[in-house]
DNA sequence: TAGGAATGGTCTATAAAGTAATCACTGACC
DNA sequence: GGTCAGTGATTACTTTATAGACCATTCCTA
């Protein structure tokens, strides 16, 4: 992998995927539902459960948001509905912008 | 891994893969900023960029995050401060609920 | 229009994720 | 208090993602 857990990650990134993680835990667990049920329902192990509560940064995304899913934690806080209107969207967006991106010199706009 | 590109992946959190990775998409081509230089700051190679802006369930959510948070993806529409936050509260609401989940027999709360 | 950078795809080696089984422990319910 | 399901952690093994280099193509820009 790119990223073992001692390196780099970003607190905002880290701090992302701990409270997706959490946000899933505690929605299971209000629903009484056991690890390793939603482990059956989406298709994994109890053990990726685990690490996806406990927010690890190598879970895969496809196995973080189906977990998600299943226990109802709302992903971009948009409804199912919602969510597919703004892939379209952002697709025509997309579509309207360069699909190159040119590097004018050496800028990169490290202002953050 | 547990969930081929061909097997049951809600379309809810395929959705929400695709919108994310469309967003950084944008972001990344707004700001003028290359795959190859979103990828040397993400810590991560080209190829996974490409694969993170096509919405691939396979990714690691750490190298996803990672990449919004460089290119200004809010996650969860929260300011890094407001995610901390809720990242502290969730912990709390956590500590309040059973650890242990009783499968009170057979019941699944399947009513969504 | 020509040049060149950026992208997209493919391939291989390798590092890592994911699984499954196991064990100890905690905690819920009788 | 006793019991047992659920959890957490660890192990070894299998599968997969990722890196990195490569080539073909697109399409910005001069």
């Amino acid at each position: 992998m790119a990223k073992p857990d001692n390196r780099p990650y970003s607190r905002y990134s880290r701090d992302a995927a701990q409270l997706l993680g959490r946000l899933i835990r505690r929605a299971r667990i209000e629903q009484g539902l056991t690890a390793e049920a939603l482990a059956e329902r989406a298709g994994i192990s109890r053990g990726l459960v685990q690490r996806i509560e406990r927010g690890e940064m190598g879970c895969a995304i496809g196995a973080v948001f189906e977990a998600a899913a299943i226990v109802g934690v709302p992903l971009f806080e948009a409804s199912p509905a919602e969510l597919a209107s703004r892939v379209a969207e952002t697709d025509y967006t997309l579509r309207l912008l360069p699909r190159s991106v040119r590097t004018s010199d050496k800028d990169v706009k490290d202002d953050f």
